[in-house]
DNA sequence: AGCTCATGGCGAG
DNA sequence: TCGCCCTGAGCTG
């Protein structure tokens, strides 16, 4: 269930956690044994989140860089650790906490000048301080591709995923078929401003609510949404489902191998 | 038990 | 653009 704002949530509680303390570090499913067996026992000094890329510091050995991609996990609790399942991909246990990783697309030992290569082919992020949206904006100004597309290219921007981009989107009117250089700077800085504001209140609630106050359920006197990614929203999988706004059918497509949704009548080309 | 789908991303063609 | 990788929940039978 990962967009950035969920691995900014789990650095930090790595960091909490396992901050200052020596690790041991395990491969249950065996896929990182070596690697664990290099960390084990070693201080988690610090941690860091860069868009959907999470990296845990480890004092002598470098980085473990993790991604989750569509289906990772990250669970947390106090120890005694239960047996690990065979699915776990890396266990962190110290004195007090556990950690299970779970279906990652990425769980390796990396070096810093890895790392360094890895922020430098990500646009900047949201959700950390000082990135430059002017960055992301030069490309967006420049490219043929629809809006929808390179807010989901992580080369673009960092951290957005399927629900924040089409949340982003009908937030501000914007049609996603939208050409990127047919947006005008003032919509940019906007949607970058917008990025931040939900971004940082999806990592403090550890879920994706971009309904504004004047249109909650409590508000409109309508059943609060239920389904499993908990958020209030206003598009994402709500295909054929009347607009909060303007009542209109909401709209699905696929676009980059991915579902779309969008409302046509608010989001105007 | 088997199918489908999911907040992601890569490489081959 | 497609196939593939990773896991698990929620269906259907």
């Amino acid at each position: 269930m990962p967009e950035g704002h969920t691995i900014h949530r789990l650095a930090e509680e790595h960091l909490a956690r396992f901050g200052g303390h020596a690790v041991r570090v395990t491969s249950p499913q065996g896929k990182f044994s070596d690697s664990a067996a290099l960390l084990d026992g070693q201080v988690l000094h610090t941690v860091d989140a860069h868009g959907k890329h999470l990296f845990l510091g480890f004092a002598d050995s470098g980085w473990v860089h993790i991604h989750l991609g569509l289906f990772g996990k990250l669970g947390f609790g106090t120890t005694p650790a239960p047996p690990p399942t065979e699915t776990v991909r890396l266990r962190l246990v110290n004195h007090a906490h556990y950690a299970d990783l779970r279906g990652p697309t990425t769980c390796a030992l990396i070096t810093d000048p890895e790392k360094r290569a890895i922020h430098e082919r990500l646009g900047p992020d949201p959700l950390r301080n000082g990135d430059d949206p002017d960055r992301a904006w030069r490309r967006v100004s420049r490219s043929r591709t629809t809006i929808a597309a390179l807010l989901m290219d992580q080369k673009v921007i960092a951290g957005v995923g399927n629900v924040y981009r089409a949340e982003v989107l009908f937030r501000h009117g914007i049609d996603p078929y939208r050409a990127g250089k047919d947006l005008t700077r003032a919509q940019w800085d906007a949607i970058w401003a917008d990025l931040v504001a939900l971004m940082r209140e999806g990592v403090r609630n550890n879920r994706i609510d971009t309904v504004r106050p004047e249109h909650t359920p409590e508000a409109m006197g309508r059943p609060p949404r239920v389904d499993d990614h908990g958020g209030e929203v206003y598009v994402y999988r709500r295909a054929h489902l009347p607009c909060h706004i303007c009542g209109g059918e909401i709209r699905t497509a696929g676009l980059a191998a991915r579902n779309l949704f969008w409302c046509p009548a608010c989001q105007k080309p």
